[in-house]
DNA sequence: TCATAACCGAACAAACTGTTCGGTATTATG
DNA sequence: CATAATACCGAACAGTTTGTTCGGTTATGA
């Protein structure tokens, strides 16, 4: 990839999150960014045909680096190894959320956060897919993995506005209270 | 108040959750709302100030039917008799939800269901602030009284896109499935 | 060195926003 | 019924934002 497009693309990433921090998604207008960036109008559009686009890239970027690695896990049948990888798995993202903090926290402020909150929790259906295999007579299976799914991100969500957990607490915190079996 | 501006109050919510069902919120012009309810443009704009207030005002007007009577719980020390109430009470809330379901529905289904979602979350944690007394080790109180609220608001989230099930039967999962203690 | 590709920025049409204002129709009230 | 109040209409307006185009400039990598 060319130098300039990486510093174009990474100094619009800075402009908007730097943006976000002080206005609302909706409130903020593509000239801004541009100005906030320091780059010709027709560069901006070059790269992103629109704000929400701008928006998508940069949620993928984030999730590039915390789903990255978490793909192999063993489809084992012993319990106890298989939640240990979970507990694994779980706290491996939320340090790599931890990263990003500052700019995820900008992004959760507004609107937009929706749109996070939409990407963020379709990652997660995928991990936690693979632990509700015991038929629940309580409740649908697809509720109860949906439940799982909301109640992590929404937990992420929490910590992003609570300073001062760390990674490990906030992983406590979340198996104390959802019922993850 | 003027029937006429009942009229046109109500010819603007319409048109505006009709649109809803068709297109995201950020997509919906003014214009739009201003034709598709078919008045003047100078009477929209007398209304409501923005299309944001419009949104909110939308959901105040659904919030005023579904939280209208609930205040009145005693605070009792009796433990049934105060789960007996809560189980009430957000029963009343799903039932009166359930009569706004395809205008809840189109609100949630883009980025304004996070207005909707701040707003009856901030209902809910009214509901909940009772709950919680005892002192929990295993997480701060404010993350416990948090995860009820976005638990209860996210089970509704998930029934207004899953048809079928009645206000009771939601109400079993939700318990099922929360750590309501 | 040199072809390629990225960037610049001015200019443009189109759409949307929020306000104003003079005129018309409906309402509540006496 | 008469009338004052008030809601509505809709055209016109300035200002902003959007997304595109295009000729020219500059940096990159081979």
């Amino acid at each position: 990839m060319d130098r300039r497009q990486k510093k174009t693309r990474q100094a619009v990433f800075e402009a908007f999150t730097g943006l976000l921090e002080r206005k609302p998604y909706g409130k903020i207008s593509v000239q801004e960014i541009i100005d906030a960036a320091d780059i010709g109008r027709s560069t901006f559009y070059a790269h992103f045909e629109t704000k929400d686009e701008l928006l998508r890239a940069l949620c993928a970027d984030i999730f590039r680096h915390v789903f990255s690695e978490g793909l192999q896990r063993e489809s084992t049948h012993d319990f106890s190894t298989r939640e240990k990888d979970l507990r694994a798995e779980l706290a491996h993202i939320l340090y790599h959320l931890d990263d990003s903090r500052s700019c995820i926290r900008a992004i959760l402020s507004c609107e937009s956060g929706e749109i996070f909150m939409r990407y963020f929790k379709e990652h997660l259906a995928r991990v936690f897919a693979g632990e509700l295999e015991r038929q629940s007579a309580q409740a649908p299976r697809d509720y109860l993995l949906q439940h799982l799914v909301w109640d992590f991100a929404e937990t992420v969500r929490w910590w992003m506005k609570h300073d001062g957990y760390s990674a490990e607490e906030v992983s406590r915190f979340f198996f104390a209270a959802a019922p993850v079996t």
